[in-house]
RNA sequence: CGGGGUGUAGCGCAGUCCGGUUAGCGCACCUGGUUUGGGACCAGGGGGUCGAAGGUUCGAAUCCUUUCACCCCGACCA
Protein backbone atom coordinates (compact mmCIF):
# COMPACT_ATOMS: atom_id res chain seq x y z
CA UNK A 1 0.00 0.00 0.00
CA UNK A 2 1.14 3.66 -0.81
CA UNK A 3 0.54 6.63 1.64
CA UNK A 4 -2.28 7.01 3.44
CA UNK A 5 -4.00 10.16 2.84
CA UNK A 6 -4.46 10.37 6.60
CA UNK A 7 -0.49 10.11 7.13
CA UNK A 8 0.09 12.98 4.55
CA UNK A 9 -0.87 15.39 7.77
CA UNK A 10 1.25 18.92 6.53
CA UNK A 11 -1.10 19.51 3.88
CA UNK A 12 0.63 22.22 2.90
CA UNK A 13 4.04 20.91 2.19
CA UNK A 14 2.36 17.44 0.76
CA UNK A 15 -0.35 19.07 -1.07
CA UNK A 16 0.46 17.71 -4.77
CA UNK A 17 0.85 14.35 -3.22
CA UNK A 18 -2.32 14.42 -1.56
CA UNK A 19 -3.90 15.53 -4.40
CA UNK A 20 -2.71 12.70 -6.62
CA UNK A 21 -3.18 9.88 -4.12
CA UNK A 22 -6.85 11.41 -3.62
CA UNK A 23 -7.29 11.11 -7.55
CA UNK A 24 -5.78 7.67 -7.80
CA UNK A 25 -7.18 5.95 -4.55
CA UNK A 26 -11.48 7.72 -5.02
CA UNK A 27 -11.16 6.17 -8.18
CA UNK A 28 -11.69 8.73 -10.28
CA UNK A 29 -8.40 9.10 -12.72
CA UNK A 30 -5.09 7.56 -13.34
CA UNK A 31 -1.67 8.17 -15.71
CA UNK A 32 -2.14 7.03 -18.99
CA UNK A 33 0.11 4.66 -20.79
CA UNK A 34 0.62 7.80 -23.42
CA UNK A 35 3.18 10.40 -22.59
CA UNK A 36 0.66 13.10 -20.67
CA UNK A 37 -2.23 11.83 -20.75
CA UNK A 38 -4.91 10.59 -18.35
CA UNK A 39 -7.28 7.53 -17.89
CA UNK A 40 -10.76 8.72 -16.82
CA UNK A 41 -12.25 5.95 -14.72
CA UNK A 42 -16.09 5.32 -14.39
CA UNK A 43 -16.50 6.97 -11.09
CA UNK A 44 -14.65 10.27 -12.37
CA UNK A 45 -16.40 10.05 -15.72
CA UNK A 46 -19.78 10.07 -13.90
CA UNK A 47 -18.40 14.09 -12.27
CA UNK A 48 -17.87 14.84 -15.74
CA UNK A 49 -21.13 13.55 -17.04
CA UNK A 50 -22.97 15.92 -14.52
CA UNK A 51 -21.08 18.59 -15.33
CA UNK A 52 -21.53 18.29 -18.42
CA UNK A 53 -25.09 17.70 -18.28
CA UNK A 54 -26.07 20.68 -16.29
CA UNK A 55 -23.66 23.23 -18.16
CA UNK A 56 -24.80 22.09 -21.56
CA UNK A 57 -28.78 22.78 -20.13
CA UNK A 58 -27.68 25.93 -19.44
CA UNK A 59 -26.05 26.81 -22.58
CA UNK A 60 -28.97 26.51 -24.51
CA UNK A 61 -31.14 28.48 -22.62
CA UNK A 62 -28.68 31.23 -23.93
CA UNK A 63 -29.28 30.22 -27.54
CA UNK A 64 -26.12 28.03 -27.96
CA UNK A 65 -26.49 24.78 -29.92
CA UNK A 66 -24.12 22.23 -29.82
CA UNK A 67 -21.94 21.49 -33.32
CA UNK A 68 -18.73 19.22 -33.94
CA UNK A 69 -15.58 20.02 -36.16
CA UNK A 70 -12.76 18.16 -37.06
CA UNK A 71 -9.42 16.95 -34.59
CA UNK A 72 -7.33 17.74 -37.49
CA UNK A 73 -6.51 21.25 -38.69
CA UNK A 74 -4.26 22.19 -41.37
CA UNK A 75 -0.92 23.80 -40.22
CA UNK A 76 -1.67 26.96 -42.63
CA UNK A 77 -5.01 28.01 -40.48
CA UNK A 78 -2.87 28.46 -37.69
CA UNK A 79 -1.01 30.72 -39.20
CA UNK A 80 -3.51 33.35 -39.93
CA UNK A 81 -3.71 34.55 -36.60
CA UNK A 82 -0.40 35.95 -35.84
CA UNK A 83 -0.76 35.99 -31.85
CA UNK A 84 -2.82 33.09 -31.78
CA UNK A 85 0.10 31.09 -33.66
CA UNK A 86 2.47 32.22 -31.61
CA UNK A 87 0.42 31.18 -28.32
CA UNK A 88 -0.05 27.87 -29.39
CA UNK A 89 2.52 26.89 -31.94
CA UNK A 90 5.10 25.37 -29.70
CA UNK A 91 2.27 22.86 -27.94
CA UNK A 92 0.90 21.08 -31.21
CA UNK A 93 1.11 17.57 -31.66
CA UNK A 94 1.23 17.34 -35.42
CA UNK A 95 0.11 14.28 -38.26
CA UNK A 96 2.82 13.87 -40.86
CA UNK A 97 2.21 10.88 -42.01
CA UNK A 98 -1.26 8.85 -42.67
CA UNK A 99 0.36 5.03 -43.20
CA UNK A 100 2.17 2.91 -41.76
CA UNK A 101 3.96 -0.55 -43.20
CA UNK A 102 5.60 -3.16 -41.89
CA UNK A 103 9.59 -3.10 -40.99
CA UNK A 104 11.77 -5.96 -41.98
CA UNK A 105 12.73 -6.14 -38.50
CA UNK A 106 9.60 -7.02 -37.48
CA UNK A 107 6.94 -4.31 -36.67
CA UNK A 108 5.61 -1.40 -37.70
CA UNK A 109 7.64 1.80 -39.68
CA UNK A 110 6.14 5.15 -40.51
CA UNK A 111 5.95 5.00 -44.68
CA UNK A 112 8.25 7.34 -45.92
CA UNK A 113 6.05 7.85 -48.95
CA UNK A 114 2.82 8.97 -46.84
CA UNK A 115 4.34 11.88 -46.23
CA UNK A 116 1.18 14.52 -45.70
CA UNK A 117 1.33 17.62 -48.12
CA UNK A 118 0.42 19.82 -45.56
CA UNK A 119 0.76 18.40 -42.02
CA UNK A 120 -2.12 18.57 -39.53
CA UNK A 121 -2.17 19.68 -36.35
CA UNK A 122 -3.94 18.18 -33.21
CA UNK A 123 -6.75 20.59 -32.54
CA UNK A 124 -5.30 22.60 -29.33
CA UNK A 125 -8.43 24.68 -29.63
CA UNK A 126 -10.75 25.16 -32.49
CA UNK A 127 -10.88 29.10 -33.20
CA UNK A 128 -8.68 28.76 -36.55
CA UNK A 129 -11.64 25.69 -37.63
CA UNK A 130 -14.31 26.96 -36.33
CA UNK A 131 -13.58 30.51 -38.22
CA UNK A 132 -12.81 29.26 -41.22
CA UNK A 133 -16.32 27.24 -41.99
CA UNK A 134 -17.80 30.63 -40.31
CA UNK A 135 -16.92 32.18 -43.78
CA UNK A 136 -19.16 30.19 -45.27
CA UNK A 137 -21.91 30.34 -42.98
CA UNK A 138 -21.98 34.32 -42.64
CA UNK A 139 -23.19 36.72 -45.07
CA UNK A 140 -25.19 38.64 -43.88
CA UNK A 141 -26.66 40.65 -40.50
CA UNK A 142 -29.33 38.02 -40.65
CA UNK A 143 -27.17 35.18 -40.42
CA UNK A 144 -25.81 36.98 -37.33
CA UNK A 145 -25.10 35.89 -34.04
CA UNK A 146 -23.83 32.32 -34.97
CA UNK A 147 -23.94 30.45 -31.53
CA UNK A 148 -22.18 27.44 -31.39
CA UNK A 149 -20.94 25.07 -28.65
CA UNK A 150 -18.80 21.52 -28.54
CA UNK A 151 -18.01 18.94 -26.57
CA UNK A 152 -14.59 17.61 -27.68
CA UNK A 153 -11.13 16.78 -27.08
CA UNK A 154 -8.22 18.96 -27.28
CA UNK A 155 -4.54 18.54 -27.49
CA UNK A 156 -1.68 21.01 -25.87
CA UNK A 157 2.11 19.10 -25.77
CA UNK A 158 2.56 20.66 -22.67
CA UNK A 159 5.61 20.23 -20.56
CA UNK A 160 4.95 19.24 -17.58
CA UNK A 161 1.53 17.23 -16.62
CA UNK A 162 -1.09 16.66 -13.57
CA UNK A 163 -4.14 14.43 -13.35
CA UNK A 164 -6.88 16.63 -14.15
CA UNK A 165 -5.13 20.20 -13.62
CA UNK A 166 -2.93 19.86 -17.04
CA UNK A 167 -2.99 16.59 -19.34
CA UNK A 168 -1.64 16.58 -22.61
CA UNK A 169 -4.70 15.70 -23.67
CA UNK A 170 -8.21 17.05 -22.12
CA UNK A 171 -12.04 16.94 -22.50
CA UNK A 172 -13.54 20.31 -22.66
CA UNK A 173 -16.02 22.30 -23.79
CA UNK A 174 -15.63 25.50 -26.64
CA UNK A 175 -18.12 27.97 -27.45
CA UNK A 176 -17.56 29.97 -30.40
CA UNK A 177 -20.16 32.74 -31.42
CA UNK A 178 -20.26 35.51 -34.27
CA UNK A 179 -21.92 38.52 -33.80
CA UNK A 180 -22.61 41.66 -35.95
CA UNK A 181 -21.32 44.12 -33.35
CA UNK A 182 -18.90 44.76 -30.91
CA UNK A 183 -21.06 45.35 -28.11
CA UNK A 184 -22.84 42.40 -28.36
CA UNK A 185 -20.22 40.44 -28.74
CA UNK A 186 -18.68 41.76 -25.49
CA UNK A 187 -21.66 41.20 -23.59
CA UNK A 188 -22.24 37.44 -24.42
CA UNK A 189 -18.31 37.28 -23.69
CA UNK A 190 -19.90 38.63 -20.62
CA UNK A 191 -23.00 36.58 -19.99
CA UNK A 192 -20.65 33.13 -20.54
CA UNK A 193 -18.31 33.88 -17.75
CA UNK A 194 -21.62 34.52 -15.68
CA UNK A 195 -23.07 30.95 -16.90
CA UNK A 196 -20.04 29.28 -15.40
CA UNK A 197 -19.62 31.53 -12.35
CA UNK A 198 -22.72 30.35 -11.36
CA UNK A 199 -22.56 27.13 -12.19
CA UNK A 200 -19.38 26.40 -10.16
CA UNK A 201 -20.60 28.28 -6.87
CA UNK A 202 -24.32 26.75 -7.20
CA UNK A 203 -23.59 23.77 -8.49
CA UNK A 204 -19.99 22.88 -7.47
CA UNK A 205 -19.91 24.62 -4.25
CA UNK A 206 -16.70 26.78 -5.38
CA UNK A 207 -16.64 30.13 -4.48
CA UNK A 208 -14.77 32.71 -7.13
CA UNK A 209 -13.21 35.39 -8.08
CA UNK A 210 -14.22 36.82 -11.38
CA UNK A 211 -12.70 39.42 -13.26
CA UNK A 212 -10.36 40.22 -16.59
CA UNK A 213 -6.64 39.69 -17.29
CA UNK A 214 -3.98 41.70 -18.05
CA UNK A 215 -2.55 41.92 -21.69
CA UNK A 216 0.55 39.19 -20.66
CA UNK A 217 -2.10 36.68 -19.11
CA UNK A 218 -4.93 36.78 -22.04
CA UNK A 219 -5.94 34.18 -24.30
CA UNK A 220 -3.78 34.16 -27.82
CA UNK A 221 -5.71 36.26 -30.14
CA UNK A 222 -7.89 37.52 -27.47
CA UNK A 223 -8.82 41.65 -26.35
CA UNK A 224 -9.90 40.59 -23.52
CA UNK A 225 -9.78 37.40 -21.48
CA UNK A 226 -12.88 37.29 -18.29
CA UNK A 227 -11.96 34.45 -15.83
CA UNK A 228 -13.19 32.66 -12.58
CA UNK A 229 -10.18 31.91 -10.25
CA UNK A 230 -10.49 29.57 -7.78
CA UNK A 231 -8.51 29.22 -4.27
CA UNK A 232 -7.05 25.87 -3.52
CA UNK A 233 -7.01 24.68 -0.15
CA UNK A 234 -2.98 25.14 -0.14
CA UNK A 235 -4.05 29.08 -1.09
CA UNK A 236 -3.18 28.80 -4.94
CA UNK A 237 -5.07 30.10 -7.80
CA UNK A 238 -6.63 27.87 -10.05
CA UNK A 239 -8.36 29.42 -12.82
CA UNK A 240 -11.10 27.60 -13.54
CA UNK A 241 -12.98 28.86 -16.68
CA UNK A 242 -12.47 31.42 -19.11
CA UNK A 243 -14.65 34.01 -21.50
CA UNK A 244 -12.65 35.66 -24.50
CA UNK A 245 -13.94 38.36 -26.34
CA UNK A 246 -12.14 38.17 -29.24
CA UNK A 247 -12.66 41.54 -31.13
CA UNK A 248 -12.47 41.28 -35.24
CA UNK A 249 -8.93 38.86 -35.30
CA UNK A 250 -10.57 35.63 -36.56
CA UNK A 251 -13.03 37.17 -38.65
CA UNK A 252 -10.12 39.17 -40.46
CA UNK A 253 -8.06 36.63 -40.10
CA UNK A 254 -10.43 33.98 -41.90
CA UNK A 255 -12.37 37.29 -43.95
CA UNK A 256 -15.57 36.41 -42.44
CA UNK A 257 -17.40 39.26 -43.60
CA UNK A 258 -21.16 40.46 -43.73
CA UNK A 259 -23.31 42.93 -45.25
CA UNK A 260 -24.85 45.08 -42.15
CA UNK A 261 -28.01 46.91 -42.00
CA UNK A 262 -26.80 49.84 -43.52
CA UNK A 263 -24.95 47.90 -46.45
CA UNK A 264 -22.30 48.35 -45.57
CA UNK A 265 -19.34 45.29 -45.22
CA UNK A 266 -17.93 44.53 -42.03
CA UNK A 267 -16.17 42.01 -40.17
CA UNK A 268 -17.65 39.70 -37.63
CA UNK A 269 -16.98 40.15 -33.74
CA UNK A 270 -16.55 36.79 -31.53
CA UNK A 271 -16.18 35.35 -28.77
CA UNK A 272 -15.19 32.38 -27.39
CA UNK A 273 -15.60 30.32 -24.02
CA UNK A 274 -14.34 27.11 -22.24
CA UNK A 275 -14.24 24.70 -19.24
CA UNK A 276 -12.34 21.62 -19.24
CA UNK A 277 -11.96 18.44 -16.83
CA UNK A 278 -9.72 21.14 -14.81
CA UNK A 279 -12.65 21.74 -13.24
CA UNK A 280 -12.54 18.32 -11.70
CA UNK A 281 -9.38 19.01 -10.41
CA UNK A 282 -10.99 22.23 -8.36
CA UNK A 283 -13.49 20.47 -7.10
CA UNK A 284 -11.41 18.33 -5.69
CA UNK A 285 -9.07 20.29 -4.29
CA UNK A 286 -11.76 22.81 -2.60
CA UNK A 287 -13.31 20.46 -0.48
CA UNK A 288 -11.73 17.27 -0.02
CA UNK A 289 -9.92 16.26 3.24
CA UNK A 290 -7.77 13.56 4.75
CA UNK A 291 -10.62 10.71 5.14
CA UNK A 292 -11.26 11.50 0.63
CA UNK A 293 -13.27 13.32 -1.69
CA UNK A 294 -15.98 15.20 -0.40
CA UNK A 295 -18.84 15.78 -3.23
CA UNK A 296 -21.07 18.59 -3.22
CA UNK A 297 -24.57 16.80 -3.56
CA UNK A 298 -25.56 18.86 -6.76
CA UNK A 299 -22.83 16.67 -8.26
CA UNK A 300 -22.13 13.35 -6.56
CA UNK A 301 -23.27 10.38 -8.62
CA UNK A 302 -24.04 8.50 -6.01
CA UNK A 303 -25.85 10.94 -3.35
CA UNK A 304 -27.35 8.69 -0.63
CA UNK A 305 -25.24 4.87 0.19
CA UNK A 306 -27.63 2.69 2.21
CA UNK A 307 -25.24 0.01 4.41
CA UNK A 308 -27.21 -3.40 5.90
CA UNK A 309 -25.69 -4.72 8.65
CA UNK A 310 -26.53 -8.09 9.70
CA UNK A 311 -25.69 -11.25 10.79
CA UNK A 312 -26.41 -14.62 8.41
CA UNK A 313 -28.89 -14.31 5.25
CA UNK A 314 -31.99 -14.57 6.35
CA UNK A 315 -31.08 -11.08 8.52
CA UNK A 316 -29.96 -9.50 5.57
CA UNK A 317 -33.12 -10.59 3.68
CA UNK A 318 -34.84 -8.93 6.55
CA UNK A 319 -32.80 -5.74 6.14
CA UNK A 320 -33.38 -5.94 2.25
CA UNK A 321 -36.73 -5.82 1.78
CA UNK A 322 -37.07 -2.56 3.91
CA UNK A 323 -33.97 -1.16 2.77
CA UNK A 324 -34.68 -1.88 -0.99
CA UNK A 325 -38.25 -0.13 -0.07
CA UNK A 326 -36.33 2.84 1.40
CA UNK A 327 -34.25 3.11 -1.58
CA UNK A 328 -37.01 2.96 -3.76
CA UNK A 329 -39.05 6.09 -1.88
CA UNK A 330 -35.57 8.19 -2.26
CA UNK A 331 -35.68 7.42 -6.02
CA UNK A 332 -38.60 8.93 -6.45
CA UNK A 333 -37.54 11.94 -5.06
CA UNK A 334 -35.11 11.85 -7.91
CA UNK A 335 -32.13 11.27 -5.21
CA UNK A 336 -29.22 8.91 -6.91
CA UNK A 337 -28.80 5.88 -4.11
CA UNK A 338 -26.89 3.09 -3.87
CA UNK A 339 -27.74 0.15 -1.65
CA UNK A 340 -24.67 -1.46 -1.09
CA UNK A 341 -25.85 -5.01 0.54
CA UNK A 342 -22.82 -6.53 -1.32
CA UNK A 343 -21.42 -9.81 0.71
CA UNK A 344 -18.14 -9.85 -0.09
CA UNK A 345 -17.21 -6.39 1.81
CA UNK A 346 -17.78 -5.99 5.12
CA UNK A 347 -19.24 -2.95 6.49
CA UNK A 348 -16.27 -0.89 8.09
CA UNK A 349 -14.81 -1.43 4.14
CA UNK A 350 -17.46 0.27 2.93
CA UNK A 351 -17.87 2.97 5.20
CA UNK A 352 -13.98 3.89 4.07
CA UNK A 353 -14.54 3.43 0.72
CA UNK A 354 -17.81 5.58 0.10
CA UNK A 355 -16.42 8.00 2.26
CA UNK A 356 -13.12 8.46 -0.07
CA UNK A 357 -15.69 8.20 -2.76
CA UNK A 358 -17.15 11.32 -1.02
CA UNK A 359 -20.85 10.41 -1.03
CA UNK A 360 -22.92 12.85 0.89
CA UNK A 361 -24.59 11.00 2.87
CA UNK A 362 -24.56 7.36 4.40
CA UNK A 363 -27.37 5.86 5.48
CA UNK A 364 -26.56 2.73 8.14
CA UNK A 365 -28.90 0.27 9.88
CA UNK A 366 -28.85 -3.02 11.79
CA UNK A 367 -30.37 -5.28 13.95
CA UNK A 368 -30.27 -2.82 16.92
CA UNK A 369 -32.10 -0.49 14.73
CA UNK A 370 -34.48 -2.52 13.47
CA UNK A 371 -35.75 -3.18 16.74
CA UNK A 372 -35.88 0.76 17.70
CA UNK A 373 -36.99 2.01 14.75
CA UNK A 374 -34.27 4.11 13.56
CA UNK A 375 -31.33 4.53 11.31
CA UNK A 376 -27.85 6.41 11.24
CA UNK A 377 -26.96 8.57 9.18
CA UNK A 378 -24.05 10.05 8.46
CA UNK A 379 -22.85 13.23 6.55
CA UNK A 380 -19.49 13.57 4.39
CA UNK A 381 -18.90 17.24 4.68
CA UNK A 382 -18.52 16.57 8.75
CA UNK A 383 -18.13 13.27 9.18
CA UNK A 384 -20.92 13.26 11.84
CA UNK A 385 -23.42 10.67 12.79
CA UNK A 386 -26.62 10.99 14.41
CA UNK A 387 -29.45 7.79 15.08
CA UNK A 388 -32.31 8.99 14.17
CA UNK A 389 -36.08 7.81 13.59
CA UNK A 390 -36.91 5.71 10.29
CA UNK A 391 -40.20 6.66 10.21
CA UNK A 392 -39.63 10.40 8.04
CA UNK A 393 -35.93 9.50 6.66
CA UNK A 394 -36.80 10.66 3.42
CA UNK A 395 -37.71 14.15 4.33
CA UNK A 396 -34.40 13.99 6.56
CA UNK A 397 -32.07 12.99 4.12
CA UNK A 398 -34.04 15.66 1.34
CA UNK A 399 -33.05 18.54 3.96
CA UNK A 400 -29.82 17.70 4.44
CA UNK A 401 -28.63 17.08 1.27
CA UNK A 402 -29.21 20.57 0.53
CA UNK A 403 -27.62 21.20 4.20
CA UNK A 404 -24.49 19.98 3.17
CA UNK A 405 -24.45 21.61 -0.60
CA UNK A 406 -24.80 24.85 1.46
CA UNK A 407 -22.18 23.91 4.43
CA UNK A 408 -19.48 22.82 2.02
CA UNK A 409 -20.00 26.54 -0.20
CA UNK A 410 -19.79 28.16 2.58
CA UNK A 411 -17.13 26.74 4.49
CA UNK A 412 -15.07 26.95 1.21
CA UNK A 413 -15.94 30.96 0.89
CA UNK A 414 -15.18 31.84 4.34
CA UNK A 415 -12.05 29.69 3.81
CA UNK A 416 -11.61 32.07 0.33
CA UNK A 417 -12.32 35.03 2.25
CA UNK A 418 -9.97 35.14 5.29
CA UNK A 419 -7.18 34.23 2.68
CA UNK A 420 -7.45 37.33 0.81
CA UNK A 421 -5.55 40.32 2.02
CA UNK A 422 -5.29 43.78 0.96
CA UNK A 423 -1.30 44.64 0.46
CA UNK A 424 0.38 47.46 -0.91
CA UNK A 425 4.05 46.78 0.98
CA UNK A 426 6.02 44.65 -1.83
CA UNK A 427 8.66 43.26 0.97
CA UNK A 428 5.61 42.58 2.94
CA UNK A 429 4.27 40.84 0.02
CA UNK A 430 7.05 38.94 -0.95
CA UNK A 431 7.22 37.13 2.42
CA UNK A 432 3.81 36.60 2.81
CA UNK A 433 3.03 35.14 -0.52
CA UNK A 434 5.30 31.97 0.50
CA UNK A 435 2.14 30.71 2.48
CA UNK A 436 -0.34 31.14 -0.22
CA UNK A 437 -3.27 33.45 -0.56
CA UNK A 438 -4.76 36.36 -2.83
CA UNK A 439 -2.99 39.77 -3.02
CA UNK A 440 -5.39 42.92 -3.45
CA UNK A 441 -2.30 44.84 -4.47
CA UNK A 442 -2.66 48.33 -6.44
CA UNK A 443 -0.95 47.90 -10.36
CA UNK A 444 0.47 51.03 -12.23
CA UNK A 445 -0.82 48.62 -15.42
CA UNK A 446 2.56 48.20 -16.68
CA UNK A 447 4.34 44.65 -17.89
CA UNK A 448 7.54 45.51 -15.97
CA UNK A 449 6.19 45.15 -12.78
CA UNK A 450 4.22 42.53 -13.54
CA UNK A 451 7.20 40.59 -14.91
CA UNK A 452 9.00 41.55 -12.06
CA UNK A 453 6.24 39.79 -9.10
CA UNK A 454 6.85 37.22 -11.54
CA UNK A 455 10.59 37.01 -11.36
CA UNK A 456 10.52 37.58 -7.39
CA UNK A 457 8.00 35.50 -5.91
CA UNK A 458 6.28 33.16 -8.77
CA UNK A 459 3.27 34.88 -8.52
CA UNK A 460 0.81 35.88 -10.99
CA UNK A 461 -1.59 38.97 -11.49
CA UNK A 462 -4.59 36.65 -11.71
CA UNK A 463 -7.31 39.17 -12.81
CA UNK A 464 -8.19 42.85 -12.31
CA UNK A 465 -11.30 41.37 -10.34
CA UNK A 466 -14.91 42.61 -10.49
CA UNK A 467 -16.48 43.96 -7.88
CA UNK A 468 -13.65 46.18 -6.12
CA UNK A 469 -13.88 50.04 -5.71
CA UNK A 470 -10.97 51.07 -8.06
CA UNK A 471 -11.35 54.88 -7.88
CA UNK A 472 -8.76 55.27 -5.79
CA UNK A 473 -6.06 52.19 -6.39
CA UNK A 474 -3.11 53.70 -4.69
CA UNK A 475 0.35 53.63 -5.00
CA UNK A 476 2.39 50.59 -7.20
CA UNK A 477 3.93 48.51 -4.89
CA UNK A 478 6.46 47.36 -7.22
CA UNK A 479 7.46 50.75 -8.70
CA UNK A 480 6.28 53.51 -6.50
CA UNK A 481 4.23 55.11 -9.52
CA UNK A 482 0.16 55.72 -9.46
CA UNK A 483 -1.85 52.29 -9.59
CA UNK A 484 -4.40 52.65 -12.77
CA UNK A 485 -6.20 49.53 -10.51
CA UNK A 486 -5.97 46.78 -8.01
CA UNK A 487 -5.64 43.49 -9.19
CA UNK A 488 -5.52 40.05 -7.42
CA UNK A 489 -2.42 38.63 -7.20
CA UNK A 490 -1.20 34.63 -6.40
CA UNK A 491 0.48 31.63 -7.09
CA UNK A 492 -1.21 29.19 -9.09
CA UNK A 493 -1.35 25.89 -10.72
C1' C B 1 16.25 22.09 -22.90
C1' G B 2 18.97 22.68 -17.75
C1' G B 3 19.40 20.27 -12.50
C1' G B 4 18.31 15.77 -9.49
C1' G B 5 16.47 10.73 -9.04
C1' U B 6 14.39 5.78 -10.11
C1' G B 7 13.78 1.08 -13.01
C1' U B 8 13.19 -6.13 -9.07
C1' A B 9 5.30 -9.75 -9.30
C1' G B 10 -0.73 -5.78 -10.49
C1' C B 11 0.88 -1.75 -6.64
C1' G B 12 4.65 -0.25 -2.89
C1' C B 13 9.51 -1.75 -1.71
C1' A B 14 14.15 -4.70 0.42
C1' G B 15 18.36 -7.07 -1.67
C1' U B 16 23.14 -4.02 -5.40
C1' C B 17 28.32 -0.96 -1.87
C1' C B 18 31.28 -6.38 -0.62
C1' G B 19 28.92 -11.53 -7.09
C1' G B 20 27.51 -17.58 -4.46
C1' U B 21 21.43 -22.25 -2.68
C1' U B 22 15.34 -22.44 -5.77
C1' A B 23 15.34 -13.75 -5.70
C1' G B 24 12.42 -11.95 -0.82
C1' C B 25 8.64 -8.83 2.03
C1' G B 26 3.85 -5.95 2.57
C1' C B 27 -0.68 -4.99 0.01
C1' A B 28 -3.68 -6.93 -3.91
C1' C B 29 -5.29 -11.67 -6.32
C1' C B 30 -7.27 -17.20 -6.10
C1' U B 31 -9.37 -21.54 -2.92
C1' G B 32 -11.58 -23.18 1.73
C1' G B 33 -13.41 -21.97 6.50
C1' U B 34 -14.74 -18.66 10.44
C1' U B 35 -16.53 -13.60 10.49
C1' U B 36 -19.69 -8.89 9.54
C1' G B 37 -22.12 -1.64 14.16
C1' G B 38 -15.29 1.57 11.25
C1' G B 39 -10.56 -0.59 6.24
C1' A B 40 -11.52 -8.96 9.34
C1' C B 41 -8.85 -13.49 10.70
C1' C B 42 -6.75 -18.47 9.89
C1' A B 43 -4.85 -22.09 6.48
C1' G B 44 -3.32 -23.08 1.68
C1' G B 45 -2.12 -21.28 -3.39
C1' G B 46 -0.76 -18.65 -8.06
C1' G B 47 2.13 -14.88 -10.13
C1' G B 48 9.24 -12.66 -11.85
C1' U B 49 13.03 -12.49 -19.31
C1' C B 50 15.44 -8.34 -11.72
C1' G B 51 14.06 -1.92 -17.87
C1' A B 52 16.99 -3.62 -22.55
C1' A B 53 21.55 -5.17 -25.15
C1' G B 54 26.51 -6.59 -24.86
C1' G B 55 30.79 -7.88 -21.78
C1' U B 56 33.80 -9.92 -17.34
C1' U B 57 33.29 -14.61 -14.42
C1' C B 58 32.90 -21.51 -12.79
C1' G B 59 28.74 -18.33 -11.31
C1' A B 60 25.60 -11.66 -12.34
C1' A B 61 19.59 -8.37 -9.78
C1' U B 62 24.66 -7.34 -7.79
C1' C B 63 30.81 -5.62 -11.43
C1' C B 64 31.91 -2.95 -16.52
C1' U B 65 30.08 -0.61 -21.26
C1' U B 66 26.13 1.06 -24.12
C1' U B 67 21.13 2.16 -24.38
C1' C B 68 15.90 2.90 -23.30
C1' A B 69 11.98 4.44 -20.23
C1' C B 70 9.77 6.94 -16.37
C1' C B 71 9.45 10.42 -12.14
C1' C B 72 10.60 15.09 -9.47
C1' C B 73 12.33 20.53 -9.62
C1' G B 74 12.53 24.97 -13.30
C1' A B 75 10.72 27.67 -18.27
C1' C B 76 4.96 26.73 -20.78
C1' C B 77 -0.38 26.31 -19.59
C1' A B 78 -7.45 25.44 -19.30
Amino acid sequence: MATELKDLTKRSENYSQWYNELVVKADLAEQADVRGCMVIKPYGYAIWEKIQHILDGKFKETGVQNVYFPMLIPKSFLSKEAEHVEGFAKECAVVTHYRLKASEEGGVVVDPAAKLEEELIIRPTSETTIWNTYRKWIHSWRDLPVLCNQWCNVMRWEMRTRLFLRTSEFLWQEGHTAHATREEAEERAKQMLKVYADFVEQYMAIPLIQGVKTATERFAGALDTYTIEAMMQDGKALQSGTSHFLGQNFGKAFNVQFVDKNNQLDYAWATSWGVSTRLMGALIMTHSDDNGLVLPPHLAPIQVVIVPIYKGSEGLAHLDSKLNALAARLRERGISVKYDNADNRRPGFKFADYELKGVPVRLVMGERDMAKGTIEVMRRDTLEKEVVPFEGIEDYVEKLLEEIQQHIFVKAKTFLDSHIYPCDNYAEFKERIKDGGFFLCPWDGTAETEAQIKADTQATIRCVPFGVDQSNPGTDMVSGKPAKFKVLVARSY
